[in-house]
DNA sequence: CTGAAAGCGCTTACAG
DNA sequence: CTGAAAGCGCTTACAG
């Protein structure tokens, strides 16, 4: 079943099926109708490889995050499928699970699906060389997000961590905090500009941070912060955690130890999602906003797929603190 | 750059270059070779778009969830992407956010797309017209997951919820439990499934399900189908949750109303999310394997792709109870 | 406003 | 073991 078919039925060519299905308006109103018909009533479906393949475009566009368990890439992976499905691409998804190799076998795939572009998370691992083979010699238009490669020029979406670091300890000073552990995260750019902002902010107070315990971006990784700092000795003012998915599991490990979270230590998180503000205490977070990064990265992509000379641009979101109780019941 | 140009610069035809890159085995050696180095000199990439038009297929699979925060929702999509890596095919992704007419939506692009099959969580409110019409008719492969859709077969794949609330109850009974509550979820067979076995379970021990309240699978479901049940008076002696997902938030606004879960008031949930055992007390749960569902359901579709004339297949996994402190501290 | 013809980049029999 | 030719189902100039 094909426009050929379309066409015969209704006594046109299929030049002119192939007008009416691209809605093209220079179609005579009667013609239009009848093509339309037919298509209804013989069941023929549009097949968009062939449509796509004769324009050079592919009407896909791909997304490589590392794990879409991570709440901030869920939340970031539904803000660009929406904006696709408006515009009538199909999003290609992949899950590298920070493995460079895995990355780059979805790469592989999606260059010769012929993607019509590329949203990247990058793997730990992944160096700008890599980059340039899969996507930059190719010309596919792409926008990495979260986390930039060293040598790497692109199209890029993130949040501010170092003022996201600064905002909290900020709050935490001006809350009599006098010590302030950092807990949990792999080590990674995110991590350093976070850490490179509480340090910042604290030190205009004359505080420093006094622990920096680095672990996995997972919630095993929470608990595995916490039992360090516990065994080292008595426990801070605050505990500022990577992530609020590393803090929740912090806020466990503190009950599970007899400590109460808000009360005995103060405790905090960046991210804010959407859990932070209904647990009990309600969790003191920074949020990073993964919605906005995916429709800012969506409005690159596309820009930049119409628009293939336009030059790489940055977009740094501005983090915002939401101030609750698990920072602020401490005497 | 396409294969022709391969062809000339390695000076053999079109064909012999197709047939090494699909790496027939009757090819020379020496031949094989030669047009290998080329395309690595000249940076020739394969278009599957092109191969796949010819050959009929897409080496796209489509992949359908309501909400892929959802902790269920995302470790199955892991699960399915591996096995689908794999085996080279690209998975499609969509988010209908239980809307019937933007699953539909995404369906009719996956179709024009000539997925070679898909994988589809129904929305609540999907009919077997609708997917006869995008799917049936189309004879396209295709697998349900989690619920089903009345009056329309199809190759399934889910959890004995009712076995789940057996199981559940069961065990909360046996812990000297006399009273018990359900909170959240949104009506579906799921829900009524697990519902249906907790009343069982707990009859055989001369027990009901004394309240029961449906909200929806969010976490402000449980927080409201909590306040409502503690509207109504003293408290059960346990609260059985639709997921944990709900079963946390339940778990935060007992916190929040100066109870303590698991000393107070018993608390489980169903799913077995990996926060489960991480939380203090750490939470009872039924496991509904979200990543075994994925791997089957990869199984079940492959297997059709392959043999198109194969009879619909239901797979029933059986859940599990894990026991944690949430339902055995009370006295 | 509509049609005939060429072509997108591959694969598929078939011939040799 | 390799090549020439046709074809997958569309779109794209171009002509009328």
């Amino acid at each position: 079943m094909t426009i050929k078919d379309v066409a015969a039925a209704s006594g046109v060519s299929p030049a002119t099926v192939s007008l009416v299905l691209r809605e093209e308006p220079v179609v005579a109103a009667a013609t239009r109708q009848r093509v339309l018909d037919v298509i209804d009533q013989i069941g023929y479906v549009y097949d968009r490889r062939a449509a796509n393949m004769r324009s050079n475009r592919s009407m896909t566009i791909g997304l490589i995050v590392t794990d879409i368990r991570n709440p901030f890439f869920a939340e970031l992976s539904m803000a660009v499928e929406v904006v696709l499905q408006e515009r009538g691409y199909a999003l290609i998804q992949g899950y590298s699970r920070d493995d460079r190799a895995r990355e780059d076998r979805m790469l592989g795939v999606m260059v010769e699906q012929r993607v019509d572009g590329v949203f990247l998370l990058p793997s730990k691992d992944t160096a700008a060389e890599h980059l340039q083979a899969r996507l930059g010699s190719a010309r596919i238009p792409h926008v990495l997000f979260a986390r930039r490669v060293a040598g790497y020029e692109a199209s890029y979406v993130g949040i501010n961590n170092v003022r996201a670091g600064r905002l909290l300890a900020e709050h935490l000073a001006t809350e009599g905090h006098r010590t302030v552990a950092f807990l949990g995260g792999p080590r990674s750019d995110a991590r350093s500009d976070r850490l490179r902002g509480l340090r910042a902010g604290l030190k205009k107070h004359g505080l420093t941070v006094d622990e920096n315990i680095v672990t996995s971006a997972l919630r095993e990784g929470g608990i595995s912060a916490l039992e360090q700092l516990l065994a080292k000795g008595p426990l801070p003012d605050a505990i500022a955690a990577y992530s609020d998915n590393v803090a929740l599991a912090v806020m466990s490990g503190l009950r599970a130890a007899g400590l109460e979270p808000g009360r005995d230590v103060s405790l905090a998180g960046f991210d804010d999602v959407p859990e932070a503000a209904l647990q009990h205490p309600a969790l003191t977070s920074v949020a990073t906003y993964p919605e906005r990064v995916g429709t800012e990265a969506s409005r690159l992509l596309l820009e930049q797929i119409e628009q293939p000379d336009l030059e790489p641009r940055t977009v740094m979101l501005e983090p915002a603190l939401s101030v609750r109780a698990s920072t602020t019941t401490r005497a």
